[in-house]
DNA sequence: CCCCATATTGATAGCGCTGCCAACGAGCCG
DNA sequence: CGGCTCGTTGGCAGCGCTATCAATATGGGG
C-alpha cells in the first residue's frame, strides 16, 4: 500500500504500472482489447495506490456519468423508500451512485425543477414512480434533454419509454376469486386515486372477477378513496353504516385496508368475524396492524432494480442514442399473501347483508 | 429566449453578455466585488440561453461541488425517509443536489463502502442518521477524507463533530409525569435498541420522573426491546401475561407500542380501558393503529434540514477546513401528543396490579 | 515476402468550470 | 503629487478523465 500526499489520479496509477493513462482508463472502464498481463499489472498499481476514478472528471470528459436519478413524489411513502432501495441494490452492484429529487406532482413547477436537475446534472438515466411517472411535464423534459428514463407501474404505458409494472389487473382478479371462493358475494370495493393507473387496473380486474362468476359490482358498495389512511376511514364509514353492508371489503391498497380495519373495530364489528378485509400492495402496515392484512405483494424493490437495471445497461452500451426496438418492459410477478383478515362470511353477517 | 444547438456554457454567456468568463462565474457563484450593471447583464444574458452551470465542472475545477451525500442503514425506516425529506428541503433552497447511499451497519464492509463514496465523489458534507451515525469505521473514514459530517441523534456526542439531536431524556419525562398524572404507579418500559443512544436516553428520561415521583422502577416490569415491531410483541407478551400486570406501558418508540397495542388486543384487554400504552417518535404508525397512540413528536424533518443547513453553511463558507469552535449542534423541541391510547387507570385494572 | 485487416497501446486535445494572479482605475494619506 | 490600498475585471492554467486518432505489432492471404 502506497500513500501520496493526495488522492491518487490515473496518470499515478499508469506511472506506477509502466503504461499509459489510457490503458489505465481501459482498464478501470472494463474495455476490451488490452493484454491480461497490462490488465494484471494495471490493476495491481490501482490496488497499491488506493485509485479511486473520480466521478466528476469521468462524467465531464466522457460519455456516461455513473449516476442515476431517483425522481419521486409523495414525500411520506413507504412506497418511495421501497422503490429507492431496489434502485440503489442495483446501482451498488454496478458501481453506480444515486441522486434523488423530490417533486410535487402538483407543484406547478414540476417540469421545470426537472428540467433544471438533467440539465446541471449528466445523468445515465431516470427513475420515474407513481405519481410523477404519470406526469407530462417531467417526461416532457426528460425527453427534451435526451436523457433516458424508465418508469415504474405508468399509467399510460405507450410513451414509447421504457416500463416496468406488475399485472395489477391480474393480482385484483386472483384476490376477488379468493374471496368468491371463500363465499363472500356482497363484496365492497375501495378504488385507489383516479390519477393512478393502479387504482383503475385494480378496480378492473375486481369487476372481471365478479363478472366470471356471475356476480354483479354493486354500485353501492363501490367507493372512491385515494389511496390514503385518511380517505380509507371515510369511505369504510360510509360502507360500513349501510343496512345492507358488505361481508368483504377489497381496499386497493394496504393503507385503505388498514383503515377499515380500525373502523370496524370502532364500529364493534369483528374482523374477520363479521367483516372480511383485504388489501393491497404488502406495505409494512399489513402485518402491523390487528389483524394482519390478506394482501397482495406487490414487488416494489424488484421492480425498482429492474427499472435501474434497464438504464444501466443501456448506458453501457455504448454509442446508442436511443433503446433499442421493441422498447424494454418487464412484468413482475406477485404473490396473494393470506393472513388473518379474511374468513368466510358468517351466518350472521350473511343474513344482515341479505336483508 | 435563445436556442444554442447544444447545452449552453459558461463561454455562451459571457460572449452574449460582452464580459469574461470570469466574471460570469462571479455572478452565478453570487460572489461580491461585481458592479450591478455587469451582474444585470450577465444574468439576462444566463437568462436568455437557459444557462444552468454543469455540476461536474463546477465540482472539478472548485473546492465547492454543491453536493450532500445521505448515509442510512436502516433499509424499512420510515425514519430514514422523513430524514431525507429534511434534507431535500435544505438541499433545493441551497440550489445542492443529494446522492444517498444504504449502508448495512452490520456489514463488515460497511467502512469501506464510506471510503470508497468519499474517494468518487467530491462532497461536500455527509448526513447521518442512526444507526451508522454512531459507527465508527464510518465516522473514520470521512474523518480521514477530510469529509464534513454532521451527526443525527449521535451515541456519543463527543467525536468534535457536529450533531443534531431532541432533547430525548427530557422528553420521556415529560411522558413519564403524563403518566403518573394520570394516576399510573405500576409502569411498563420496553427499552430500545440498546446501540442507539435515543434507547438509552428515553429510559434515563423515564428512570428520572420516576424516582423524581417517589416511584420505583420495577425490574420485573422492563423489558430489553430493538425498536422493532417485533421485538415490540415478545416484550409486550412477556409484560402482559404477569400475573401483577403494568397499568400502563410505555414503549421507547412507536413501532413497540403499536406491538403492544396489537398484543394487548389479542389477550382481550382493552386499550386504554384496561391498559395504557404510550409510544416514542410520532411515527405514521402511531395515527394508524386502533387506538391511535399517546407519543412524543420528533422532529426528524427539521432535525435533517439543520443538519444539511450546517454542512451547506460551512461549504459557503470559503477557506475553512475546520468547524468553527465550539463544534455547532442544534437541539430541536419535541412536543406531547396525546391521543386515545392513554387513560387514567381503571379500577378493576388497579386492583389487579396491586394484588 | 508484401499488403492489409485486426489487436493493442499511446499521445493529445479538450470537457466546463474555478483558482490564482495580473491589470487597471479610483480614492486616500502624507 | 507619489505611493498606497481597495474594488473590479480579465487571462489562463489545469482539475482528472475520456474520445479520437495515430502508431505499432500481429497474423493471414495472395
Amino acid at each position: 500500500m502506497i500513500v501520496l500526499d493526495r488522492k491518487p489520479t490515473i496518470t499515478d496509477v499508469a506511472k506506477l504500472a509502466g503504461v499509459s493513462m489510457k490503458t489505465v482508463s481501459r482498464v478501470i472502464n472494463k474495455e476490451p482489447n488490452v493484454r491480461d498481463e497490462l490488465r494484471d499489472r494495471v490493476l495491481k498499481a490501482a490496488d497499491e495506490l488506493g485509485y479511486q476514478p473520480n466521478f466528476s472528471a469521468r462524467s465531464l470528459a466522457g460519455v456516461r456519468s455513473f449516476q442515476l436519478a431517483y425522481l419521486f413524489g409523495d414525500p411520506g411513502g413507504d412506497y418511495a423508500h421501497g422503490v429507492q432501495i431496489g434502485i440503489l441494490d442495483a446501482c451498488r452492484d454496478a458501481g453506480y451512485h444515486l441522486v434523488v429529487e423530490q417533486i410535487d406532482v402538483d407543484a406547478p413547477d414540476a417540469a421545470q425543477r426537472t428540467a433544471t436537475l438533467v440539465a446541471q446534472l449528466r445523468l445515465d438515466g431516470v427513475v420515474l414512480s407513481p405519481p410523477i411517472t404519470d406526469h407530462r411535464g417531467v417526461l416532457d423534459a426528460l425527453k427534451r434533454a435526451g436523457v433516458p428514463y424508465v418508469r415504474i407501474a405508468p399509467d399510460e404505458a405507450l410513451d414509447g419509454s421504457p416500463y416496468v409494472q406488475m399485472d395489477d389487473a391480474k393480482a385484483a382478479e386472483e384476490l376477488t376469486h379468493y374471496l368468491v371462493d371463500l363465499g363472500h358475494r356482497d363484496i365492497g370495493f375501495i378504488k385507489g386515486h383516479p390519477r393512478h393507473a393502479a387504482g383503475r387496473l385494480r378496480f378492473e380486474g375486481f369487476r372481471r372477477a365478479m363478472e366470471a362468476r356471475g356476480l354483479a359490482v354493486q354500485p353501492s358498495l363501490v367507493e372512491q378513496g385515494t389511496f390514503s389512511y385518511g380517505s380509507g376511514i371515510d369511505c369504510a364509514w360510509r360502507l360500513l353504516r349501510r343496512r345492507a353492508r358488505p361481508t368483504a371489503i377489497f381496499a386497493s391498497n394496504d393503507d385503505m385496508a388498514a383503515a377499515v380495519a380500525a373502523v370496524a373495530h370502532e364500529s364493534g364489528i369483528e374482523v374477520p368475524e363479521d367483516l372480511t378485509v383485504v388489501g393491497f400492495d404488502d406495505a409494512p402496515i399489513a402485518q402491523v396492524v390487528w389483524p394482519p392484512l390478506t394482501t397482495v405483494c406487490q414487488p416494489i424493490r424488484e421492480m425498482a432494480r429492474a427499472a435501474a437495471d434497464l438504464l444501466i445497461g443501456r448506458a453501457a452500451d455504448k454509442d446508442r442514442d436511443s433503446w433499442p426496438d421493441p422498447v424494454p418492459h418487464r412484468l413482475l410477478a406477485h404473490e396473494l399473501r393470506v393472513r388473518r383478515s379474511s374468513a368466510p362470511p358468517g351466518e350472521r353477517t350473511v343474513a344482515r347483508a341479505r336483508r
